[in-house]
DNA sequence: GTCGAAGTTGAGGAGCCCCTCAGGTTTGAC
DNA sequence: GTCAAACCTGAGGGGCTCCTCAACTTCGAC
């Protein structure tokens, strides 16, 4: 967003906007790793041009992804508006999860990074608005107590790998799994957690490391 | 197992020795997708032999894991020899899961097959025997009555992509994702559940994908 | 100790993807 | 219309891994 750098050409925003159109689809259809040169193939653009505009591979993808920062924070601001607590909890994280199901390269992009953490600048804000939406339903009695932001971690990489192994043979099985995992999260179905919760720094050292 | 291909000459069991060795090391190390010749390099043996001896990586990974069909099995049974039906239970996963924590292959190989689909033949005694642990639990009523064999093929997935992202981290965290799991398979913490549970052959396709 | 079968070796061809850069094209300010 | 800066192009070098195969070595039955 604050890019800062100089103004592009007419032709060469043409082209940007042409290979980030094409990413987008790439990366939907077949994750985030597909050669590069399959993106500029459909982008109708070369290679080149390619590495010109994005000098790496995650250059693209935050390119790609950028609008979804704010369509969780969307979805974030709507879940904090339901009435009840735990439902705004729920929604949150099966809307989530459903972008994921549509799409292999955000899936693949929430494997490694949870869902808010595209640019960094960013992501405060997504932390503080998922803090918000488990704060209001554990102080509703509905989420148990022990359950901390970082544990937010857990719930999305379960989903993850679930979407990537039953997307071609049963698209929906996600949507059962995330039952049973929000089943665990009640408060009247915590039992005491043998290990403490993960540090903020340790979770953000993951995302680092790719 | 069953090979019933003509006996091995002496130095060609030696080096197959060698080489499954080397393949257990250093899949433990990094995964399954490691470079075959840093395994034959390992193993003191020229990449051809690796490739006589085992044509195919899958038949690699099959030697080098082949025992473990049957350490789940000694698992399996304990866990059926326990007192408490729900005890019996996460004892058996909390082992498996704790396998893969330590070698980052075997963890790779639950992320496709679950842990008991190593050889197909085996397969079914396994997959009998967790039948076995979850009746059990499930007429105890401690395990949700919901809950089916091929639900467990959510449980490993996501404690796979956990032990995954934390292993550098933080290689204690996935128990507490697992007791978070656990708290949602017991029958109080039950509510409705949106999906019908995989078939068995969707399950077994998934397998056969790799 | 002979000798044929079994086994081993490792250089190298093939496929894949990454990324660069020298040369050609387009843009837009004047 | 001119021209310098911005941009585009795609062939090709580099790195990685896979896997083969013709020449060589070892085994073990006799």
């Amino acid at each position: 967003m604050a890019t800062g750098s100089a103004p592009l050409r007419k032709d060469a925003r043409r082209n940007r906007e042409r290979l980030v159109a094409a990413a987008r689809e790439v990366f939907a259809e077949r994750g985030l790793d597909v050669a590069l040169d399959e993106v500029a193939r459909r982008a109708g653009v070369s290679i080149g041009t390619l590495y010109n505009r994005f000098p790496t591979r995650a250059d693209l993808v935050e390119a790609v992804f950028a609008d979804r920062v704010e369509a969780v924070a969307r979805i974030a601001e709507h879940a904090l508006s339901m009435d009840d607590a735990w439902d705004g909890f729920t929604h949150f994280v099966e809307q989530i999860c459903r972008m994921q199901a549509a799409d292999r390269g955000y899936n693949d992009l929430a494997a490694r990074r949870i869902p808010q953490a595209v640019p960094t600048a960013a992501q405060a804000h997504g932390y503080q608005l998922m803090t918000r939406i488990l704060d209001r339903a554990q102080r509703a009695g509905a989420l148990r107590a022990d359950f901390t932001v970082e544990d937010m971690a857990f719930v999305t990489w379960a989903i993850t790998r679930t979407i990537e192994a039953t997307a071609e043979v049963n698209p929906t099985a996600w949507r059962r799994h995330l039952a049973l995992i929000l089943d665990g999260l009640r408060a009247p179905a915590a039992h005491p957690l043998p290990e403490p919760p993960m540090l903020p720094d340790q979770v953000a050292r993951i995302m680092r490391d790719c």
